[in-house]
DNA sequence: CTGCGGCCTTGACCCGAGGTCAAGGTCAAC
DNA sequence: GTTGACCTTGACCTCGGGTCAAGGCCGCAG
């Protein structure tokens, strides 16, 4: 015949922690039981019949904010409640699931960021020889375009794998590469972009932008985004692809500026 | 030839928000890009690259905390934090499914906050006559019961299961009920007392506690809990279960008490 | 009688990943 | 010159509590 049990206790009893019995009173679901003669709070059946309803609705994953409408509303409400709640815990959980499923794609070393087909045009790279950092700004340059814009990225990357097949494109590529530290002055790339943009137009199908693309409104500066990627680093490279995008236009071909 | 995006423009080119852009500036997960005159972000590829990998893998789940290392790291701890937080998505998924289907099995009307097997022991209860105050009553104590000893919920059942197949303790409980109503001092709680204690004697074997229970230290106050449970909102039926218990004892049976 | 350890009280701040609001500066267009 | 859209910083909010701090109450030991 005692005259009730300390938070302690109680909190014990029904499997949680005094702060939790704390934090129930102050959101107002479980009310504050009658103090004894020190300021302590003490516990009749009542307090933990209504602790365990609580605790047993929030570990099945009832937001407290709920908890307290639920244990006064009719049968029919607290249903749909529950069904509502579950509705949501069956979201985050497909949510965290897609999130799991992308981080295990990630999870292979060098496919962190690219899709499998972008890391196979990479080994590619490699083993045509070219050096580590040119193969480090392609994979910079792809990851950019598959966030900016994935509506192209296919065409982005087979444009990319046709001109690994014929090897005067490698050849011309390595040459552009090395371009970066001539002196941006140099004649030689002027002479170099005149016959990029040769190439290039050879292959005037592969520079057409795929339809659907052209009407988002800012896909111009996103495409340009990709295509000036890490150019500061070295003006002559950037020189280069000026005098490119210069020939191109004169050949009446569209490129996107700004 | 701009001289950078704004904040917004980079944002939505890589899809987040202004705010998030500004929070991995704040924790250090993206470098804070050069201003203009006017003291606006101004953003170059660099950032907008470094910005596509963070929000790539915070897409996939890593933590914030997580992202700013893992970029930095080489590809053998890169590939074994991204299983660390593999494992720890899977955790979390598994804790909400078990939450779910908590959730679930709570989700149809009556068996709220019980298992099927105590739903129709009350059930048979309302089809015994038993009034709708007594069943709630009865209802509340079997909650509390498996929140706080559900060692022996199910002997606990089992025990009102074989009592309600007996019509004439299904008569005494009734009866018992009704001593709610009487005053404290009426001499028939003597006697019903009396009665019931003879009745719970004939069934000795259902008395005992279940092995294993006994030497939980507060397995005795945790008992006396439930079995006290709405006891002050009637000092007869108080007055009639400590004359019961005090029968008991007076037989050899071990009551908890306190 | 005083100290010690263990329980209780309140209050304030912390987590993650940003959202929201407020007050003011800047820019381009009308 | 004014409007509306954009930018700046800063402070406070979420959810379910955890942690820390300063002090009161209690029983037991010397």
């Amino acid at each position: 015949m005692t005259d009730g049990l300390t938070i302690g206790q109680a909190a014990a009893f029904v499997g949680v922690t005094i702060k939790t019995v704390r934090h129930y009173h102050r959101l107002g679901l479980v009310a504050e039981p009658e103090r004894d003669g020190s300021g302590y709070r003490r516990y009749r059946s009542d307090e933990l019949y209504r602790l365990v309803q609580v605790r047993t609705l929030a570990a099945a994953g009832v937001p407290l904010a709920e908890v307290g409408d639920l244990l006064d509303a009719d049968p029919t409400t607290f249903a749909a409640t529950l069904d509502d709640v579950h509705d949501q815990l069956t979201e985050r959980i497909e949510d965290l699931t897609a999130r799991r499923d992308r981080l295990h794609r990630l999870d292979h070393g060098d496919r962190a960021l690219l899709p499998d087909r972008a890391c196979a045009v990479l080994e590619r790279l490699v083993e045509l020889g070219f050096g580590p950092d040119y193969v480090a700004a392609q994979r910079e340059a792809l990851v950019l375009a598959l966030a900016l814009v994935p509506a192209i990225f296919d065409s982005f990357l087979a444009r990319l794998e046709h001109s690994l097949d014929d090897p005067e494109s490698v050849e011309l590529t390595k040459r552009g590469w090395d371009a970066r530290t001539w002196d941006p002055d140099d004649p030689r790339i002027e002479e170099l972009a005149s016959t990029l943009a040769d190439k290039l137009l050879t292959q005037r199908a592969l520079l057409a932008m795929p339809t659907g693309f052209e009407d988002q409104s800012d896909a111009a500066s996103r495409y340009a985004m990709v295509n000036h990627h890490r150019e500061d680093r070295s003006p002559s490279i950037a020189r280069l692809n000026t005098l490119v995008e210069a020939n191109l236009r004169a050949a009446g071909v569209t490129v996107p500026s700004q």
